[in-house]
DNA sequence: TTGTAAGCGTTATCAA
DNA sequence: TTGATAACGCTTACAA
């Protein structure tokens, strides 16, 4: 099958010259148009199929002007959250017809540039984008560089014209804190995520407008940041003055549970936790983190939907913002 | 940006006109050529990117044969085990300049075709391939096609020149097993994985091998097969008869434990439980499984390396066996 | 119903 | 040091 070291790729030429039609004759055939006659067809199909004629995308973009591909960017995708949401996408890109190009920034700003250069050299038709948010440096270049993209996950509230699709997180954050302040808890330990990333900000945000409705005074020391590719944060958990943690994802969530654990406290008699994304949605574990859920299909399936629209022309799309519920599990208590 | 619709991309024509200079000096200019003189080369790199140039990396595949490109295709992306995996994979390639399309098989044979075809489609320049074995067919097909490919994780025992990087996985389950006879265990139940993949045979293999060496009597129905898409093992696992458990995945023990958890029995003082993949290496969980650990940034770093070198026309490749330890965890104690 | 030829954006060969 | 031209494999407009 190689030729001079190289593989020897079948083409249409390889069809026509098998079969004494011309190169169009072929190529009309295999695309089953109806100006080939239905014997010539099935002759041709039949000889290509047992040359093992496959598509070549590439021939075929560098002529059409695309690639049926997209790019898939994110942070981690060792993150079951975002391995998740990779699943679906990849998932409904495919029932489209698209293929997944995936990419990691370890938000990193450098790397998520060079994933975005990356993409756009390979002719992407789109992008869909969880933003690293260090600065709006990376989308603006991405809103120059005129290529369809859809964020995922976070946004730039700043932003006009970008689009996007994220859970309710204001929301989410209050209903998480409601739920511990309804089981009794008033302080309430935040782990945060970075400020810079909006998601992170805006479940703060509802932490804080929750203890607000309640009167229960805002305390600048039970909110810490976790810095967002953590999976461990023992050092940064406070050995006491909380009963309860409202953790930023389920990873901070779990994390913080083994700590507490291994300090000798026990969740929830002692300390309530709720995290966020409900991972427990695909990985069955014995003990139930009670966790926001934020409907990890629905959220990829429409950012992925909403991309190839752009793709195809589609100018007024309305932003998606997916409601939350609350996970229940036995990490949370009422307080004793 | 746009014109008409379609999308402008900045072409080394651009360039060209813009600096007076033709296509070919600039494409030289560009790659860092030494022949173009160094005045030149600094005004034709200062326009392209004011022009906003990238590489269209399409045209550039199409004339050199090669797309820098690999494909990933495994069975399900949000399970933890292959997110790490692919975690590392895509580290690796794009370290080696590769960009990574990622397919799933839904462990579907029919699927797995699919993304075979698809990959060679986008001219992918090799494949890593997580097996579904349901047959030979879509390897044989494979390699009948040429292209450079390697197994990760799975295997076929019985055929020639297939490449793979497994881990060592009679060893794995031979320990995991005398792990938990060493501690008093005799009457173990194997949550095995289906027996047409090599890792589940081999597992159990191990497990046999262990029960006979202690002169344990091997019992048919302490072997249960849990499908390999299951997350939930509720209704499989038997109610009693035996004292510990050894599962194939991590995911299938702590859905065992959590089961197990639900039933009244304590683990470990009721049932030990060890899981294999060690996925909390990654995810950092309170309660801690033990488990077989097969190094898996190892695994993914060797196979992106021996494709590449069979990328190179590297012929003479080694397969690569990995070995095992076990990670400890509290699931697993003397038998009381 | 089938064939010819141009063109997508790049790189390589050869000439100036 | 720089420029013109062919070629990669495909689709499309047009011709036969």
């Amino acid at each position: 099958m190689r030729e001079n070291g190289k593989r020897r790729i079948v083409r249409l030429k390889d069809i026509a010259d098998k079969t004494g039609y011309s190169i169009n004759t072929i190529s009309h055939a295999l695309r089953g148009m109806n100006d080939i006659s239905e014997e010539t067809k099935s002759y041709i199909l039949k000889t290509a199929s047992e040359l093992g004629y496959v598509t070549n995308s590439i021939a075929q973009s560098m002529r059409l002007g695309y690639t049926k591909t997209i790019a898939v960017i994110l942070g981690d995708i060792s993150n079951p959250h975002f391995a998740i949401l990779t699943k679906e996408i990849e998932n409904t890109a495919s029932k489209h017809g698209y293929s997944v190009f995936l990419l990691n920034t370890n938000e990193d700003e450098d790397q998520e540039e060079r994933a975005l250069k990356t993409a756009i050299q390979h002719n992407v038709d789109g992008i869909i984008l969880c933003p690293v948010q260090r600065s709006e440096k990376n989308v603006r270049f991405l809103q120059k560089s005129d290529i369809p993209f859809v964020l995922i996950g976070r946004y730039f509230p700043e932003m006009d014209g970008v689009r996007y699709t994220i859970c309710n997180d204001v929301r989410g954050g209050y209903s998480a804190t409601e739920y511990l302040i309804r089981h009794g808890h008033r302080k309430i330990l935040m782990l945060s995520g970075p400020a810079h990333i909006s998601s992170a900000k805006e479940r703060l945000q509802g932490y804080r407008q929750a203890l607000a409705d309640y009167r229960i005074e805002y305390d600048d020391s039970l909110v810490i940041e976790v810095p967002i590719m953590e999976t461990d944060c023992s050092t940064l958990l406070p050995e006491d003055g909380y009963t309860a943690i409202f953790a930023f994802s389920d990873i901070v969530a779990w994390s913080a549970w083994k700590v507490l654990r291994e300090r000798g406290k026990r969740v929830p008699e002692d300390i309530s936790i709720i995290g966020f994304d409900h991972i427990q949605s695909r990985l069955s574990l014995p003990y139930s983190l009670c966790s926001v859920s934020s409907y990890k299909a629905k959220m990829s399936i429409t950012s992925v939907e909403m991309l190839i629209s752009i793709i195809n022309g589609n100018k007024e799309m309305e932003n998606i913002i997916i409601d939350t519920d609350i996970a229940k599990g036995e990490s949370v208590s009422f307080i004793s």
